[in-house]
RNA sequence: GGGCUCGUAGCUCAGCUGGCUAGAGCGCACGCCUGAUAAGCGUGAGGUCGGAAGUUCAAGUCUUCCCGGGCCCA
């Protein structure tokens, strides 16, 4: 070792270095799970909750995910925001409860357990198997649960709100009676999305579009003689023809409930006479239509002859003969051509083939011409008897084929193609879905309530306005959604589920009162919803229970239909926060933007329609994640990234992180390495609270605080960025701007903290004496600075900000957890505008003298940047009288130089050299101070002061 | 096909009511330090603001169309 390194060596023990035990290594994957053990271990869910009894609440009402399966990167991201936002606001003193939730009925749960029962299923009764998917919803309930809290989400887990739950349930039949008594239950025979692979009803949100090829034909529906002979005298038609209505279809099975054709009113039709197979036809088309129609029938020029046009409501009434139905199966009229205006000339022929048991339009126009909605389908997807012989008994789903050779047999198909269309299939059968028409409850959104004096559509479109949507594109949305939507079916004919309270009497009447839905929902609410399978009417409604006139107790039978499961969930706001004696609306419902279809939209309405308001303030939704390319993740494409992997991998800080640093509400990107990026930021932060950590070490606030006003310029200049940093993350805070707060405080982190103020700073605390004013100023602020930024940081760095806090030396606040901490607030006493405009201008300069020093360094002249002098002329008065301000040591300190002038000149000029005085071998300045002290030839005349202290 | 929405450097984000040569951090390249060391500092290279028209003295910012995503629906 030579004398030099000896020396130095020496000196080393005589600074105040850094010391701290917040390690810089994270080690995540095993602090975290040992830091949620503590947090169990000390109930923190409800301590925070018992010390925030009595403080104003903020509510932030769950969403209840879907009890099935592992949580995926859109739970995630849905539960950690949430965990961000009830963080934040009860560390600004609310009393913010989560009750996390569960929607632990529905078809999903039901078909995973039939299938697992198998064949014993058939000997199951209903009980039996909802007993089974019970222990199933249950399982996955608390796999969640494990999930979600590995994530270090702060909630009532032990207590969860679930749909399957009697208290639950019997607040779903109060609602439910509350719209019954209101006059918005009703029950009709209406054509639905029916699932033939489940049997059951679908609702809109069940149902997901894929594109399939369908057999798209044309076929002529021939006149009756009295109307041929009518469409003759309109000039349609000459002698000799057969006339008829040339229609389009892509499910030619619905031809067998073919009631009707449809035309424009105001569309213009023409007679195409043509020869075929040796007769001639003439088929009445939609002019514009005629191209499409010439392609399909294979006609050219010369081929075919055409009538002068005729609008589409002189044609209303004429009649046809069913291509294959030889007798009408309805009592009410049928074939006849009717007019709707729904009828467009973007494809087939401009006339539309009706059938009212299997369209929702073909239903409203058979409504209004009296027709009979007629849907000779049975469950299971076969035709029933009143079909032509063959057809019955075979599956809608494959007969095509032989309906078109039946027609083409009749000589009635003109043609037939293939085409690609974007079709509904049940989400969970994945088979295709067809309209079916059968009887089943609906809430009306069209009949006005008394009450309200408005239909529950208006009432929505009204009261939607009082919610404030975020991002504020939402209130357009669900307004669209709203305007559009059909009537509500909230009937399912499955087992899992909450059974609708209805009777029925031998005669086919419904007993379906307020009054019995709330006996029922009395019975359920003590004894579950598995009684409405075991007891009888009786023993459900009670013994005092007054019938209605027309109904007794022997003939009443219980109907066996379930809910849609989205009334159950549409309920939580009852269920769960008006039952536990807390304020609706509540202040947020926060989920992903397909829910203003889903559960936004479906809480709203049965809100409405009982209390007449919506049951939210305040409505956030966020996208969903893509890939790295922008594209849907889907686990077949191999783009799925495993949420429980990346916890796995990288912690669940660094999820948060994540979480945090993206903006939700568009779409997300999201890889592994996305994420894996997001360490580096995180050991970023980590690394400026333990280096914050290490230097206060040896700081006792109270009698080494230095006053704001008396601390060195350069820790004003902190205190003044930590003003600023504080103001602005509240406020991004406040506005749900995570990703703004996570940028703000990672910039604040790398930039005015790693790359200047602690860099700064380290003469000061390692050289001067460790009580020295200087040193204590230091520390004053980033005492101030690292305890505040401990706190911004809470609510999305929950395990690592926990880990800081209790690392704190001494804490602003004498509370164990930074959770019950309060969010940083202002100082008034600290203006950053005051001196804003000198420290750019300082700032400034200083970017200018460390480009001079780089050129130094580049022709290694100088190593550090402490090696160097720094003469600066300038023209410029702003500047100097800047430098002068803050004086030449700050400014050299701030730089990390041994020395700076600056003067005035005729032009700028920064020139730097090596410093031209001796390194001081303990704080390695060249300072001419170095070496005046014969005791201490090596050092300069501070660090022998200190020395010899 | 319809409704809503998005498209600024490799990544994540700023760019307010249109106004200087479009910014930040990270990453990257190159270099420095070795008293924050599986750390720290500096410098630099990266963008025809998805594309095309238009309005305007002036457009990333307004209009129209197109292309490509996402959610919801048909």
């Amino acid at each position: 070792m030579s004398d030099t390194e000896k020396s130095a060596k020496s000196y080393r023990d005589t600074l105040n270095l850094p010391q701290t035990s917040f390690a810089m290594k994270a080690n995540l994957t095993q602090r975290e799970p040992q830091q949620r053990k503590a947090w169990e271990k000390d109930k923190m869910y409800d301590t925070i909750q018992a010390a925030r009894a009595g403080a104003p609440l903020y509510i932030l009402h769950d969403g209840p995910p879907y009890a099935n399966g592992d949580i995926h990167m859109g739970h995630v991201i849905n539960k950690v925001l949430k965990d961000f936002v009830v963080k934040y606001k009860t560390m600004c003193g609310f009393c913010a409860p989560y009750v996390p939730g569960w929607d632990c009925h529905g078809l999903p749960i039901e078909v995973k357990v039939m299938a697992e029962l198998g064949d014993k299923a058939k000997q199951m009764s209903k009980p039996e198997i909802r007993k089974e998917c019970q222990k199933y919803a249950s399982k996955y309930v608390k796999l969640q649960t494990k999930q979600f809290q590995s994530l270090g989400i702060f909630g009532d887990f032990e207590n969860p709100y679930l749909t399957l739950k009697p208290q639950y349930e019997q607040g779903i039949l109060e609602i439910f009676a509350e719209l019954v008594g209101n006059g918005l239950v009703y029950k009709q025979l209406k054509p639905i999305h029916w699932s033939v692979g489940c049997e059951t009803a679908l609702a809109d949100a069940e149902l997901e579009y894929k594109d399939i090829a369908s057999a798209s034909v044309f076929v002529n529906f021939p006149l009756d003689d009295a109307s041929a002979a009518k469409a003759r005298q309109m000039g349609l038609a000459q002698d000799g023809t057969d006339v008829c209505f040339m229609i389009w279809t892509t499910t030619p099975w619905t031809l067998a409930a073919n009631l009707a054709v449809a035309l424009h009113p105001q569309l213009e039709y023409v007679g195409l006479t043509y020869k075929k197979e040796n007769k001639t036809f003439t088929s009445i088309v939609a002019k514009e239509r005629l191209g499409a129609v010439l392609k399909a029938a294979g006609l050219q020029d010369g081929q075919y002859t055409l009538s002068e046009p005729v609008p589409g409501s002189v044609l209303e009434g004429l009649r046809y003969v069913h291509p294959y139905v030889e007798k009408n199966p309805t009592e009410k009229d049928a074939y006849l051509a009717i007019t709707a205006e729904f009828v467009t000339t973007e494809d087939g022929t401009g006339i539309v083939h009706i059938a009212p048991g299997h369209g929702v339009e073909d239903y409203q126009a058979g409504m209004k011409y009296g027709l009979a909605v007629y849907s000779p389908v049975k469950d299971d997807g076969t035709y029933d008897d009143t079909v032509p012989a063959f057809l019955r008994g075979k599956s809608v789903l494959k007969v095509d084929p032989e309906v078109n050779a039946h027609l083409k047999g009749l000589g009635l198909l003109v043609h037939e193609e293939k085409i690609m269309h974007s079709y509904p299939h049940c989400w969970r059968s994945k088979t295709p879905v067809i309209f079916r028409a059968t009887e089943q409850w609906f809430v009306s959104v069209d009949r006005e309530v008394e009450k309200f004096g408005k239909s529950l559509r208006n009432l929505a479109l009204d009261q939607i306005k009082q919610v404030k949507w975020i991002p504020g594109w939402g209130e357009k949305r669900i307004q669209g959604m709203l305007e559009s939507r059909p009537d509500w079916c909230i009937s399912r004919q499955r087992s899992w589920g909450l059974p609708i309270p209805a009777f029925v009497n031998s005669e086919g009447k419904a007993l379906l009162t307020q009054e019995s839905a709330l006996a029922v929902a009395r019975h359920i609410g003590q004894k579950g919803s598995n009684s409405w399978f075991t007891d009888t009417p009786k023993e459900i409604l009670g013994d005092d229970f007054a019938l209605p006139e027309g109904f007794s107790w022997d003939d009443l039978k219980k109907e066996e239909n379930i809910f849609d499961v989205w009334f159950e969930s549409g309920c939580s706001w009852h269920s769960v926060i008006e039952m536990a004696g807390q304020p609706v609306p509540v202040d947020l419902y926060l989920e992903g933007s397909d829910q203003h279809r889903g559960w936004f939209q479906l809480s709203l309405l049965p809100s409405l329609g009982s209390r007449g308001c919506a049951p939210f303030k305040a409505v956030l939704t966020h996208g969903f994640t893509v890939d790295d390319k922008g594209m849907k993740q889907s686990k077949s494409a191999g783009n799925y990234v495993s949420a429980l992997e990346e916890i796995e991998k990288y912690g669940a800080d660094i999820l948060r992180l994540w979480v945090a640093s993206v903006n939700y509400q568009e779409d997300m990107r999201c890889s592994d390495d996305l994420i894996g990026r997001l360490q580096d930021a995180y050991r970023k932060i980590r690394n400026t609270l333990r280096y914050l950590l290490s230097n206060i070490n040896d700081f006792v606030p109270g009698e080494m605080t230095v006053p704001y006003a008396e601390m060195h310029l350069i820790d004003r200049w902190a205190m003044d960025k930590l003003q600023e940093l504080v103001v602005r993350v509240r406020d991004a805070y406040d506005s749900f701007m995570f990703h703004r707060v996570f940028s703000l405080i990672y910039n604040f982190c790398t930039v005015e903290m790693s790359s200047i103020y602690m860099d700064v700073l380290k003469d000061r605390m390692y050289c001067e004496a460790a009580g020295s004013a200087a040193r204590r100023s230091g520390q004053t602020a980033m005492n101030h600075i690292l305890d505040a930024l401990v706190r911004l940081l809470a609510p999305v760095l929950a395990h690592t900000a926990e880990e800081a806090w209790a690392a704190l030396p001494c804490k602003s606040q004498a509370v164990d957890t930074v959770h019950l901490a309060d969010m940083p607030a202002p100082d008034a006493a600290i203006d950053p505008a005051a001196n804003a405009d000198l420290w750019e201008t300082v700032m400034a300069l200083r970017d200018d003298v460390l480009k001079v020093l780089e050129g130094l360094r580049k022709d290694q002249t100088i190593g550090s940047n402490q090696e160097a002098a720094v003469r600066i002329v300038t023209p410029d008065e702003v500047t100097l009288k800047a430098i002068e301000q803050v004086g030449t040591d700050t400014f050299a300190a701030f730089c990390i130089v041994s020395e700076v002038t600056i003067e005035k000149g005729e032009t700028l000029s920064i020139k730097a050299a090596k410093g031209s005085h001796p390194k001081c071998q303990r704080c390695w300045n060249f300072w001419p101070s170095v070496g005046q002290n014969p005791d201490h030839p090596d050092l300069c005349g501070r660090c022998v002061a200190v020395v010899s202290a």
